[in-house]
DNA sequence: AGATGTGAATGAGTTCACAGCT
DNA sequence: AGCTGTGAACTCATTCACATCT
């Protein structure tokens, strides 16, 4: 069964959120209850958590956690999953030192530049090695997930280095279409389209009395 | 009329792809050649332009100057859009000095922490000051769209003060459900979603020969 | 009673295929 | 001849409303 990413992004946000219920001791939510504290859809939660087995209790609701636990392994989450930064400027730089990219079962192993200045030295644990040597970089850290932060022009080339060494997801951050490589999971995160995007409806919308 | 999100995003894809095309010099594209070089769908070029009034011509294709300068006018980058970035930690100041918020329309022209070790420091041109002159900080400098690169914990209470400083757009990069105000457009960046959604297509795909 | 799970209805978004223009 | 513009078909996603179960 092959989940949609829109589906599966919310599973991962109804999870982070029972964990946060999880700290405060909830033990059992309804999906209204839910859906009104961190402002989401109360039939989209249950939809989408029926598809995959009855985890509520009609009359009662989820129980938080069992719920945790069988979306942590639906999510393919207890699995350890080694990422390498390639490209470790500024935004690489803080994604190396970041929380989200070093908890659960989310780590950066390793770090690739091709700044002379650069190389050798250590970003928050994170060795910074010869963008030269990525394929045997990859291929010691076991690294399965490649967050590409290099410039537009660099992009593709990198991209393709990460599928030869056997990275198989990768986490785009350079504004550019990248040519895909089959069997490879692709994401792009393009900032620049999302300030675009703000900056079109403020020139839109009226501006409010004040 | 209201383009959404998705169409939006893609005419900004469109122009950066028609403004590489114009440095190199095409004066004149189809939508099947400039689906090709990019990695899109023809049909759907044609279809989110044309929405827009006949820009194309039958039987030759598209101008790139004429249509860069109708998109640019369209998504309103002919506007200067200034930004406020709330939290300058490793994320906050990658981004104060990053290309893609300081080009084009758009510029950051001020940046808050609440840190007293940064505030009075500089990052990229950016004056690091006091959260808590948010309000003052956003009058002054005019700022429209609010970056929000604080802790999840403090990410609701600095998006309530960057609404009532009276910026209109703010884009979110706390991993946390805002309680959004009416007539702010807001859009979440959630990193972890994107990695946890790489994640599980590893396990979920079976590893190939090599 | 009260909340889940789900078919049916609705809506949004994409692809197809070709009429119509240059 | 060739490429745009577009109605129609189709696929994907969300919301509704209620039968179903504890």
């Amino acid at each position: 069964m092959e989940i949609p990413p829109l589906k599966l992004n919310r599973l991962s946000l109804y999870l982070r959120c029972l964990r946060s219920l999880e700290d405060d001791g909830v033990e059992r939510i309804s999906s209204l209850e839910l859906a009104q504290r961190f402002h989401l859809s109360a039939a989209q939660i249950r939809k989408d958590l029926a598809q995959f087995g009855e985890f509520g209790i009609r009359g009662v609701g989820y129980e938080v956690g069992a719920l945790i636990e069988s979306l942590t392994r639906l999510l393919g989450l207890e699995r350890f999953h080694p990422l390498i930064i390639v490209g470790m400027g500024n935004l690489g730089s803080a994604l190396a030192a970041s929380v989200g990219f070093n908890s659960g079962s989310f780590q950066v192993v390793a770090g690739v530049d091709n700044d002379p200045e650069k190389i050798g030295s250590r970003v928050a644990d994170v060795l910074i090695e010869d963008a030269r040597d990525m394929a045997a970089v990859v291929r010691r850290t076991e690294a399965e997930i490649g967050v590409l932060t290099v410039p537009a022009a660099a992009a593709q080339s990198n991209y393709d280095g990460l599928v030869d060494a056997g990275v198989r997801a990768v986490l785009n951050f350079a504004p550019t279409r990248l040519k895909l490589a089959p069997g490879v999971r692709s994401k792009d995160v393009d900032l620049r389209i999302d300030l675009e995007e703000m900056g079109y409806f403020l020139t839109r919308s009226k501006r409010p009395v004040r």
